[in-house]
RNA sequence: GGAGAGUUGACCGAGCGGCCGAAGGUGACAGUCUUGAAAACUGUUGAGGCGUAACCCGUCUCCAUGGGUUCGAAUCCCAUACUCUCCGCCA
């Protein structure tokens, strides 16, 4: 939620953020006009309220036939305060409502418009050049099933489209690439967390994926809860309804969890492969910090990111997202995206969002702070994913199927420093 | 799954239908004392709206959540959630 009182203050800053992100600006005034109704109502109702109090100290202390005389009065007026307040509860109702469904306000720099007009910020690595070196490119299921580490057939069999079996190397090469993001992530000071995957629905509303992409988002409607699509929405309500002390700095965690996605709308993208799943493991990195810190903490974020693709020996590029890109929580966001050289595109592996105190205020999450209480930063990012997989078997191919283990990955794969395709 | 107990402020804990945003204690902060600290003593100390852009002040809301009874609810009633104990079942 964006802040009330910038909103009232300075509107046209809401109306252009609204625009940049392809929203309709005239929220804002639906917006406006509900909140000074709300506001009205309020008024009206403390009144009678206050009015009511009094009497009824009255009557506590009435005796006899002037006891009942105030009764009656006062009778017509509880009447009254009830409407009043039933208004006022409507009002205050909608203007929430409508105020929540603004989306946050984008940080001076991000580019305008929409999904296709990213800017690129830079490229690091350099992709190989398969023809040069004689290798057919195959792509990362071609590799996988020949290293027998993916199985989609079954998956489809046991769970339907989108869902796979990680077997044997392809299960140990998952939990080499998310132990290693872990370790990435501690180093970087984050503090280790292994997160529920079932959340209530204030926290999913809080974090802002109840907006436009609900249907991405499965529901357990007998339990009235939702399944996540990424640890963020157990991170963030983690600390939901505290205060949090931040004078020695953020507070960083690292989730890791499985994650689940409908994938609703996107039929016919990614269909093979593990690229665009159902369900994946990740290891997200989150952190609390002062609203002043955030932008610095969201470029420590991105470093941390292009270190653990560094550490894998993949090519990528950094783009900074579109307005008309970014989640509802987003301020701004920063994906990176490997190098796929079966389909010679970039695919995005790692997305950090900064979503100031947009998330903090949803979720009431605070600190004290000279002169008050101010709702904190929150901070998103991913450093490591199934999908990882993905680059690894295809970046680091080679001509007979084999694929070559990055440096980082030996540890957790008892050393292994080539995967052999089975024959 | 069954039975029972509980949920009050940062924490512990009291609370009679009206004088309760809530006793008392702990903690924290400030002051006195002290060379300094501790102890002792004194004082301060919840959040969120609205009136105001902000202070002071005023007012309303908040005692797990949502309803209800009542002129009036932390207190009575109902539902739900969560926690704990016991029994059963089970990875």
């Amino acid at each position: 939620m964006i802040d009330l009182k910038l909103l009232r203050a300075t509107p046209d800053i809401v109306r252009e953020s609204q625009r940049s992100r392809g929203d309709d600006p005239a929220v804002v005034d639906e917006v406006l006009a509900a909140d000074a109704a709300n506001r009205a109502a309020l008024q009206e109702f403390e009144t009678a309220r206050a009015e009511q109090k009094l009497l009824g100290k009255d009557v506590a202390r009435a005796q006899g036939e002037e006891k009942q005389a105030l009764l009656a009065r006062t009778k017509e007026l509880a009447a009254r305060v009830k409407e009043l307040q039933a208004t006022a509860d409507a009002a205050s109702a909608r203007a929430v409502e409508l105020a929540r469904s603004l989306g946050n306000i984008p940080e001076a720099g991000v580019p305008a418009g929409g999904a296709d007009d990213f800017v690129v910020l830079r490229h690091e690595g350099a992709a190989r050049d398969f023809a040069a070196e004689g290798i057919t490119v195959k792509d990362h299921l071609e590799l996988g099933e020949g290293l027998q580490a993916i199985d989609m057939e079954r998956g489809a069999k046991v769970s339907g489209a989108r869902f796979y079996f990680l077997t044997g190397i392809g299960a140990r090469l998952e939990l080499a690439v998310l132990n290693a993001a872990m370790q990435v992530a501690i180093e970087a000071g984050f503090s280790p967390m292994i997160t529920p995957t079932l959340v209530r629905p204030e926290v999913m509303a809080g974090t802002g994926f109840l907006g436009k992409h609900a249907d991405e988002i499965y529901r357990l409607e007998r339990d009235d809860l939702y399944l996540v699509g990424t640890s963020e929405v157990a991170l963030a309500g983690y600390h939901s309804d505290e205060f949090v002390d931040l004078s020695a700095g953020p507070r960083r965690y690292a989730g890791w969890s499985a994650c689940y996605r409908r994938e609703a709308g996107s039929a016919g993208r990614d269909t093979r492969g593990i690229i665009r799943v159902h369900q994946f493991h990740k290891v997200e990195m989150f952190s609390y910090c002062r609203p002043e810190d955030a932008a610095a903490e969201h470029a420590r974020f991105l470093a941390t990111e292009e270190r653990m693709l560094q550490a894998l020996e993949l090519p990528y590029r950094v783009i900074d997202t579109a307005a008309g890109d970014l989640g509802s929580s987003a301020a701004r966001k920063f994906d990176c995206e490997a190098w796929l050289p079966s389909q010679e595109r970039w695919m995005e592996v790692t997305s950090t969002s900064n979503c100031t105190t947009y998330q903090a205020r949803r979720l009431a999450i605070r600190e004290r702070r000279e002169g008050g209480s101010e709702p904190v930063a929150t901070i998103n990012g991913t450093i490591g994913t199934t999908r990882w997989l993905v680059a690894l078997l295809e970046n680091h191919q080679q001509a007979d199927g084999s694929v070559h283990v990055p440096e980082v990955l030996r540890p957790y794969l008892g050393g292994l420093e080539v995967l052999e395709p089975v024959r």
